[in-house]
RNA sequence: UCCUCUUUAGCUCAGUUGGUUAGAGCACCUGACUGUUAAUCAGGGGGUCCUAGGUUCAAGUCCUAGAAGAGGAGCCA
């Protein structure tokens, strides 16, 4: 007999051929019907679409059928034929069924009906299966391959920076300490600290903050280049907008001034929500009417505006004169708040907002000095719902002045060493941002937690899974 | 880390001024129904009221401590 190859239920749903024989496999969303006939909503993930398998009952065996309920995975043979329901283009008619693996109705924790997100995040090896998070995986997918495409395209080189670092110089977070000491037992130094000399690296290792700095290392070379990788912070954030454990893509630019970073950095966004749009209108089509029935509208909404451009000290101009009590002053120096930010954004501009040129004092080290003496040439980018979803700037290539900057604010100068001969030989002007990939998924989905567009979430106190 | 709220059936929740045997919808089980669309209809089973201690004749309900979850803030991406 010949092997017939089993179809994606997405190929199906779109070409499938009326009359011909076809072989679908896939989990039980929903089983509906009577004595003598049955339906099955079956879906395998290709889409967000379920096929319906019509079952003549009396031709299957009682106990099989009696299995086949929500959480089943099942492999059925069947032909393909229009449906005469509403609701559906086509159906599979039966012809026979393979139980894969019964999920047992009493035990099974996913129902036909709709779960809280709380419920869900204690199930998250069960969530996959679920509507919602089938469309925000295959949006998530969708974005971090369309991130690669782009910047393919343009020419940039996927760069590796690493995960394990003995650097904790961009002072970007707390870090998570890498070791391979018996924590029970720590060797200690004469005067009583820990010998990290015995670690694993001769010295103290944490998993890496951001990608940047080795970033810079290699578009000082390849012109133009990108990270893309899991970054760590072990702060104790409690919010809806923060992981322990998040990707984060880090484009760094040869010979890009901040005016070439913003407009990468826009371009780059609206590339990315443009895809979305183009190929998962399915996925998005569904959250819009579950979650945020605004989300599309502000998708197409970010993707036909230009970004409003200004500097920080326009910006608190414009949050001084407003007749709106702030719980935090506004006065120029004082870093924006919440608050501000969201002001700008949803109330002020209506748009997502680039601010420029902050203070000194109140962005990192490596950041290019104006000519003024008082801010550097940092970009943050501002997407309404979400607030902060880039922040990047122009960095400092004289050598002289990134010492200086390096000295004021304390940073060890023998642990920046390799950093700093970057400016000592063959320095360039060049530019970069961050994008934290989930704030991208949250703001593209619509979904109100960033714990929820990350497969195993890691945040204080749960390391679940 | 700070502030606020929440925790009762598998899920989502109600539970009055502290008072008899703890309530609903959905899910599940049984039955009915020859084309359903989160199918529908009838019946049934199902409880460590988050944990520990306290007040009281009596605590799901009041008090204290703790845990977990959520929202806001800070930190940031």
């Amino acid at each position: 007999m010949e092997e017939k190859k089993r179809v994606k239920i997405k190929e199906l749903l779109l070409n499938g051929q009326i009359g011909s024989d076809v072989l679908a496999k896939g989990w039980v969303r929903t089983r509906r019907g009577n004595k003598s006939v049955a339906f099955i909503a079956l879906n395998d993930g290709s889409t967000i679409n379920n096929i319906q398998v019509v079952v003549d009952v009396e031709k299957f065996d009682e106990n099989l059928i009696k299995d086949i309920n929500t959480g089943a995975c099942i492999s059925v043979n069947g032909k393909l034929v229009e449906s005469p329901g509403s609701g559906q283009r086509v159906e599979i008619q039966a012809t026979s069924i393979e139980l894969y693996g019964a999920a047992d109705a009493t035990t099974y924790p996913l129902q036909k009906k709709g779960h809280s997100m709380e419920f869900l995040r204690e199930i998250a090896h069960l969530r996959p299966r679920t509507n919602t998070f089938g469309a925000v995986l295959r949006i998530r997918h969708a974005m971090a391959y369309a991130i690669h495409k782009y910047f393919n395209d343009k020419g940039f080189y996927y760069v590796h920076t690493p995960i394990i670092t003995a650097s904790d110089a961009e002072g970007a977070g707390a870090m998570f300490k890498v070791t391979t000491l018996d924590v029970n037992s720590l060797p200690r130094t004469e005067d009583g600290k820990i010998n990290w000399s015995e670690d694993f690296f001769g010295k103290e290792a944490n998993l890496t903050v951001s990608g940047q700095l080795e970033g810079e290392l290699a578009a000082l070379a390849l012109s133009e280049i990108y990270t893309f990788g899991p970054t760590f912070r072990a702060e104790n954030s409690n919010t809806p907008r923060h992981l322990a454990e998040f990707w984060m893509i880090e484009p760094e630019m040869a010979f890009y001034d901040i005016i070439d970073n913003m407009n990468l950095a826009e371009d780059f966004l609206k590339y990315l929500i443009r895809y979305a749009l183009d190929n998962c209108i399915d996925d998005l089509d569904f959250l819009n009417k579950m979650y945020d029935n605004e989300l599309i509208d502000r998708l197409k909404f970010v993707v036909d505006n230009h970004f409003e451009r200004l500097t920080y000290t326009k910006a608190v101009e414009i949050l001084e004169k407003v007749e709106q009590k702030w719980e935090f002053p506004v006065f120029w120096g004082a870093d924006l708040q919440a608050e501000h930010e969201r002001f700008l954004v949803e109330k002020h501009f209506k748009k997502p907002v680039i601010l420029t040129d902050y203070p000194k004092e109140i962005k990192s080290f490596y950041m290019k000095q104006n000519e003024d003496g008082k801010t550097v040439r940092a970009m943050d980018v501002l997407f309404p719902k979400i607030g902060e979803i880039i922040g990047g700037s122009q960095r400092e290539e004289g050598y002289e002045k990134l010492l200086a900057r390096i000295t004021e604010m304390h940073i060890p100068e023998k642990d920046m060493w390799w950093y700093l001969e970057t400016r000592k030989f063959g320095t360039a002007p060049h530019s970069g941002f961050g994008l934290g990939f989930e704030r991208l998924v949250l703001f593209v989905t619509g979904m109100s937690n960033i714990r929820d567009v990350i497969p195993f979430p890691r945040t204080p106190k749960n390391c679940e899974f």
